[in-house]
DNA sequence: GGCTGTTGTTAGCGCTCATTAACCTGGTGG
DNA sequence: CCACCAGGTTAATGAGCGCTAACAACAGCC
């Protein structure tokens, strides 16, 4: 019996209420991440987190929810970012940058889930599928607005298919890294933005 | 019964030996790209092609087989295609230029491969997963090389950062595709190689 | 100090899946 | 014409999976 953390599961000293759904939901993600998520089996996000199969069901409902929760909370985290940049942003072409930033730093800092959200989207339940596609489609329009205002010269669905496009090359970050995060996320910066002005 | 084409195995009159083997290919890709390697039966994919489940053992070895097959098939046809465009290319600039062009087209003819070579790499068996590697690292450093001639100002590291930048820019054509393949080609095309002299 | 709710445990159920076995069929070459 | 074999069928097998059931331990509260 390896020994997990010690947690003082209630609302007491230590731990937040959720703080092992979360821990679950990282080591699930790392997981789903590298072998797809029928690739993994329950036993396995136990494992990661040092319990042991079934008790997963003390917290989520069943696998699928955990995707579920998983991935509209990308989704609805990358949003509120996107608007929150824009709105706070001076100028068309300052929350260009600000949003091309944005997506730079979260897929530095979350590569796994990065990976996910574009792999496993067609294994969610129906429901938790509308949600997420909504709340994408959402994140899109933010940014075709924003790249019509910088380059009005493409058209609406040239800039919709530029976004797609960004999306890819700033996103291509789990399959490379081996420049420091810094380097990295300048020579992401400099490239997306030469390609959105490009188009 | 949905009746398949009229197959007349043979080396005889009509088919040529192994072109029920790229019929189930081609089904099996479509199947992997939309739900995942272990998402898809063998049951699914036979009738897809209008026979049913273990007829397939036929054709293949297993369903993993299959999975290799189709990826370092892609694999080194990616790679010949880019050797031979570079060899006939006239100067770096033009070099650079067909190598975007050809994997700008390989992603708009073959969306579906693109799809699970990106997804399901994790899923080969140790051998092929090897022989894939292989032949994608030769790829990169084909694109590498070009980079680094017409843009010297970024070091080695960086040229295969932006390598697989670019490579995550083109292919993200399976997730949009809302213009006609032209214009679409165009737009990648522009948009990859001013990411390129931005590096 | 016993009660209770939270979070674990292990055993087992039912289902799906890849793979194999055993059998059928129709065109082709001798 | 007949034997063969490539290519197809359905049934069975064995493993692995998600999930439930039944039970244990331990914290905090009255």
């Amino acid at each position: 019996m390896p020994f997990a953390e010690p947690n003082t599961t209630r609302s007491a000293s230590g731990g937040q209420p959720g703080s092992r759904r979360a821990q679950i939901l990282a080591a699930a993600a790392e997981l789903f991440a590298r072998h797809g998520f029928h690739g993994v089996g329950i036993n396995d996000i136990g494992a990661a987190v040092g319990i042991s199969g079934p008790a997963l069901y003390r917290h989520f409902r069943s696998k699928d929810a955990m995707l579920g929760e998983m991935l509209t909370s990308i989704s609805e985290v990358l949003l509120g970012g996107a608007l929150e940049r824009v709105r706070t942003a001076e100028g068309p072409l300052a929350a260009l940058h600000a949003l091309i930033g944005w997506q730079v730093d979260f897929a530095l800092d979350n590569p796994a889930l990065i990976t996910v959200q574009e792999r496993d989207l067609g294994n969610l339940a129906d429901s938790d599928r509308q949600q997420v596609r909504a709340l994408q489609r959402q994140y899109v329009e933010v940014w075709v607005s924003a790249i019509s205002q910088v380059v009005p010269a493409a058209g609406e669905p040239a800039a919709r298919a530029a976004s797609h496009a960004v999306f890819g090359l700033i996103n291509s970050t789990p399959h490379s890294a081996h420049l420091d995060r810094g380097q990295m996320a300048e020579l992401l910066h400099r490239m997306a933005l030469a390609a959105v002005r490009a188009a």
